[in-house]
DNA sequence: GCGCATAGTGAGTAATCACTTACAAAGGTA
DNA sequence: TACCTTTGTAAGTGATTACTCACTATGCGC
């Protein structure tokens, strides 16, 4: 039998992201884990301390998806990784659930936690640097609105063409920099 | 004695705008509205009934939010205007509400109505036709999801700069033309 | 084997949930 | 006044909530 706890971890990340966390009950999360309730507060003590726990699993499962891009030495393509990041998450079904896991919460509990795009803003400052524009930081934080933009509506809108979006949108810096 | 029907609808506004649909009791409501807890059933059959009497009033303010952008003549108006939109949320006290509880709203029930939108991708993508782009309706969708980019770092990340950003994206829009 | 920590259970807990019901007050019309 | 509809309330309803507690099962070093 695999491990109790990590059985908790995935019915929950399962939950959450599906129906959010208000509405998600303790006793719906061990049904799906088949586990008995009292054994989710032996190891998390509280509800909120299950969430805590999948939020710093989503933050690593980031940090890994981002790796690819703050090695990349090419700007064009830090922007090219940038955009596909959205496409990324569509395919991976593990990023998928982590990710929207990561807005619901954000729309939850209204707290962005900018901090875990820093690396990524970094990232993108150097590459517009490279690339010659002048007020490369907005550019960058101009680039990440529009993934938000986009995560949104691939989210949220069943008919959204995703692929015609990003592809858009990388012609888009393309041309603005050949 | 203000209508108590209206009391309830501003405080269930507020209070599904600050907390979320889920974790907003009815309860909690009707203290705030000062009013019996039954008269919430009485109006509104349930706490959906309650929800949807609010949706539907949003979207005519919305309506009447979007009405000076449809009836806009000069297409590059067109477009500053569509970005200005973010900045009327954020000025408008009861726009600003109203907004939050959509957004909130399709983030808890993952439904975007995109009909709602529907009036101002006609109006853009006619304006970036007269503007002479070639893929209009491609642009019209591309210039809404960064308003959602906008929206989500606007009432989401509390240190967000939307006035940079606003006109950072406006000059884009404005070199491309001229 | 023994002792002990950790993992796991199932039956509880009080509080809160959305919602109902029985009834009273208020307002308009005749 | 008498009648009827609408508006409003207070006190409930059973179900569900997050969480606790007393207890058992399991593994591991000795």
């Amino acid at each position: 039998m695999i491990d109790k706890k990590e059985k908790i971890l995935q019915a929950a990340l399962q939950l959450f992201s599906e129906d959010g966390f208000a509405k998600t009950s303790t006793s719906r999360i061990a049904k799906e884990a088949h586990v008995s309730e009292g054994l989710i507060f032996r190891h998390f003590k509280n509800k909120e301390g299950l969430l805590q726990s999948l939020t710093k699993r989503g933050e690593e499962k980031t940090k890994a998806l981002f790796r690819p891009i703050l090695f990349e030495t090419d700007p064009q393509k830090v922007i090219k990784k940038t955009i596909d990041l959205v496409i990324k998450i569509r395919e991976v079904e593990e990023i998928f659930q982590v990710w929207k896991l990561e807005y619901k919460t954000k729309w939850e509990a209204e707290e962005y936690g900018a901090h875990k795009m820093e690396p990524l803003v970094f990232a993108l400052t150097e590459a517009f640097q490279k690339m010659g524009f002048k007020e490369a930081k907005q550019e960058a934080h101009y680039l990440l609105v529009q993934v938000d933009g986009l995560v949104t509506r691939f989210y949220l809108q069943k008919d959204f063409d995703l692929d015609a979006s990003t592809h858009f949108i990388k012609e888009k810096y393309k041309w603005s920099y050949t």
